[in-house]
DNA sequence: CAAAATTCCAGAATCGGTTCCATTATGAGT
DNA sequence: ACTCATAATGGAACCGATTCTGGAATTTTG
C-alpha cells in the first residue's frame, strides 16, 4: 500500500517482483505473445493494475528502435492553412499510437536543416515535411541521412523518391486566370513565393497555360515571386499598383501573401472587385466573413493533412511509396470583378 | 572508407574502436567533461567527425532521465492565437535543445486525459497546456501523476501549485464594456467559453465590474457562455439576435467564437458598427484588413508563448515557479460604434 | 511406460549511451 | 628516493524495456 503511493516510477522489474515471476513473463503479457498461461496473465495483469504500471517509451524505443514519433516540418504553423494541415494530421497520428513533433523552419533554409538534424537524432520513425527548397543540395543530403519515412507537402525533390501529396494548383490557378481573362483582363500581377518550391511551379503552369489558350505571353514585369510572406506580399503588392502601368488583377498565392497583399491594397486605397480584380490561392477559414467577398482557389487542408498521415502510416507498416494529388475549386465572387 | 559509407548507424562503440579508446572516453570528450586531455579529445574529435557521429537522443534520454521534450496541450492549433503561441514556444525551446510534442485536445476532456497519460509515458521534461476545464477531477490527477514541470496558459487549477501565463483580461474587458456603456447601451451581450477556466471568468469580472461602475447588474439572458467554438457561437449569436429584447451590443470571447459570431450577424443581415456596436476580445493578425474594422482586446500572442518557453525553462533548470501576468489593451475602431 | 513433442517460463544479452569506481601514470613535496 | 595528491583512463553497472535460447514441466504418441 504505502509502496505504491510514493514510489516514483514503476518498471517493469516492479511487477515482475510483486507477480513473483520474470521480467521476460511481465513482457510477453504486455505485448501479447502467445507463449503465455492464463494463470500467467492473470497474476501479471493483478500486479500491472494494482501498481499502475505503464511501460516506458523511451525504454521501449530504444531497444525496438521505433520511437512512434513523427515529425512535422513546416515554414510557419502560425499560416493557418499549415495549421489545419498539422492539425488533422496530427488526430490521424494519435489515432494510431503515433505522436508528433512540430518544427518550424521559419522559411529559413539553415534552421530546416537542423531540424532535420534533430529529428535524425530523436530517431523519428518519419517526417512529413514542407521544404522551403527544394533544390538546396543540403536538403537531398537532409533527406536521405534522415534514414526514415518521408511524406513530402507539395514539393518534389529531384533525384529522390519520396511519397507525397501535392496540390492540383494547376487546374485552380488555370480557371481562376481564365476568369479574368475572359473579363478583359491581360495585365495580371502575382504575387507569392519563389519558383524553387512545387507549389509556385504548378501555379504558374496554370497560370501560364491561361494566357496560352489566347495565344499571348505572360508580362514577366508583372510577376512577384520572391516569398510567401507577408511582408514580401506587402512591398511588392505596392510597388506593382504604384507603378505605370499597373495591374488591372491581382492573384496572391498563399494566406500570408493575401494578407499582405490586402493591407498594402488599403494602404494604397484600392478597392477590390472595384479598383481592381483580385483572386487569392489558397483560402482561409475566415475568409467567408469578409467583406467584399473574395473570391479564391480551395483546396482541402484537413484532407492533406489526413492523407499526409495515412500515406505515413502506409509507408511504415508496408513501405509503399505513392503520390497523392489534391484538387483545387476556383470559386468566383465579388473580389474578382472589377478593375477594368 | 567503405565502411563510412555503408554503416547504418554509427553508435559511440564506433567511435571508441576507431580511436582506439574506452566508451567512457568518448562519453566524456562528447559531454565536455573536465577529465579529459588534450591528446584524448584530438584524437576523439577526429573520429567522430570522420565517422560522422551523432549521439542517439534515445538512449540519452534512458540513461539521463531527461527527454529534452517539452509537451504543448491545446483546444486546437488551428485557432491563429494558439498557432502563434507555439510558434513563438517552440522557437524558444528549439533555440535551448528541446522539442516540441504538440497535441490538440480537442475541447474533450477525455481526449485531453489520454494526452497527459501519453505525455507521461513518453516521459517529457515539462508540459505547456491549456486545459479544457479546470475544476475537472481527473485534471488534478494528469497534472500530479504526470511528474514533469508544468506551465498553465491561462488557467488555474485549484490546489495545486504550477507555473502559469495568464492573461489580464479583466483590463481590457473592463475598458471595453465601460466604452459600450459610456455609448449609451445596457443591453450587451457576451458569447464565449464556459466559466470554468480562468479565461472566462476574468473576463466576466471585467464586464461585470463595468456594470457595477454604474449601479446595475448584468442582464443574464444576454450571456451565452458555453462554449469557444465557432459552432456554439453561430447559434448562440443568431439566438440573441433575434430574441425580443434583443442586446444593442455584443462582445465575443476568443476568435472561433468571433468567427462564428460574425457569421451569424452576416446571414441575419446585421452590420457590425451600424446595428449594432461589436467587440471581440482578442485579436487575430488578419483583423487590420477587415472593413469594417473591429474594435477589441488585445494580447500579444508571441509574448505569451516565448514567455511560456521561458517559463519552463526556468522550472527546469532552478525550479523556480511563478504567475506571469500579461496585460491586454483595448481598442476603439468602427466596429463598435453605432447600435442605438 | 519410455520417448518425443509441446507448452511455458527464467535468464541473459542487447539497444546506445552515462557515470561511478578502481587503477595507472604523472607531478609535487620533503 | 619515497610518499602523497592529482590527472587521466578503462571497466562495469545501469537506465527500462524486448527477445532469443535453453531447460523444466506437462502432454502426446507408439
Amino acid at each position: 500500500m504505502s509502496e505504491e503511493t510514493f514510489t516514483g516510477k514503476i518498471t517493469i522489474r516492479d511487477v515482475a517482483v510483486r507477480a513473483g515471476v520474470a521480467l521476460s513473463s511481465v513482457s510477453r503479457v504486455m505485448s501479447g505473445h502467445p507463449d503465455v498461461s492464463l494463470a500467467m496473465r492473470a497474476r501479471v495483469e493483478e500486479a500491472v493494475s494494482t501498481l499502475g504500471y505503464e511501460p516506458d517509451l523511451i525504454a521501449q524505443s530504444l531497444r525496438s528502435g521505433s520511437t512512434r514519433i513523427i515529425g512535422f516540418i513546416i515554414r510557419d504553423i502560425s499560416n493557418p492553412l499549415y495549421a489545419l494541415v498539422a492539425r488533422a494530421c496530427e488526430q490521424e497520428l494519435q489515432r494510431h499510437g503515433y505522436s508528433m513533433i512540430l518544427m518550424n523552419s521559419d522559411a529559413n533554409i539553415e534552421t530546416e536543416s537542423k531540424n532535420f538534424q534533430i529529428m535524425r537524432r530523436r530517431r523519428v520513425d518519419g517526417v512529413i515535411a514542407s521544404l522551403v527548397d527544394e533544390g538546396d543540395p543540403s536538403v537531398k543530403k537532409s533527406l536521405i541521412s534522415l534514414n526514415a519515412a518521408i511524406v513530402l507537402l507539395d514539393r518534389e525533390v529531384k533525384g529522390i523518391h519520396t511519397s507525397a501529396v501535392l496540390t492540383n494548383h494547376y487546374q485552380g490557378v488555370y480557371e481562376a486566370t481564365k476568369h479574368l481573362i475572359d473579363a478583359g483582363h491581360t495585365k495580371i500581377g502575382f504575387v507569392t513565393g519563389d519558383e524553387n518550391v512545387y507549389t509556385t511551379r504548378n501555379r504558374m503552369r496554370g497560370f501560364k497555360q491561361a494566357f496560352g489558350d489566347i495565344g499571348k505571353e505572360i508580362d514577366e514585369s508583372f510577376l512577384a515571386l520572391g516569398g510567401f510572406d507577408a511582408e514580401y506580399a506587402f512591398v511588392h503588392t505596392h510597388n506593382l499598383m504604384t507603378s505605370q502601368p499597373r495591374p488591372t488583377a491581382l492573384m496572391t498565392g498563399g494566406i500570408s501573401s493575401t494578407w499582405g497583399a490586402l493591407r498594402a491594397l488599403k494602404e494604397i486605397g484600392l478597392k477590390v472587385g472595384e479598383d481592381l480584380a483580385f483572386v487569392a490561392l489558397d483560402e482561409w477559414p475566415l475568409f467567408d466573413i469578409f467583406s467584399p467577398e473574395i473570391s479564391c482557389v480551395y483546396r482541402d487542408a484537413r484532407t492533406i493533412g489526413a492523407e499526409s498521415a495515412h500515406m505515413m502510416l502506409q509507408i511504415l507498416k508496408s513501405g509503399v511509396q505513392k503520390k497523392l494529388i489534391i484538387e483545387t475549386k476556383f470559386t468566383a465572387r465579388f473580389s474578382s470583378g472589377g478593375g477594368l
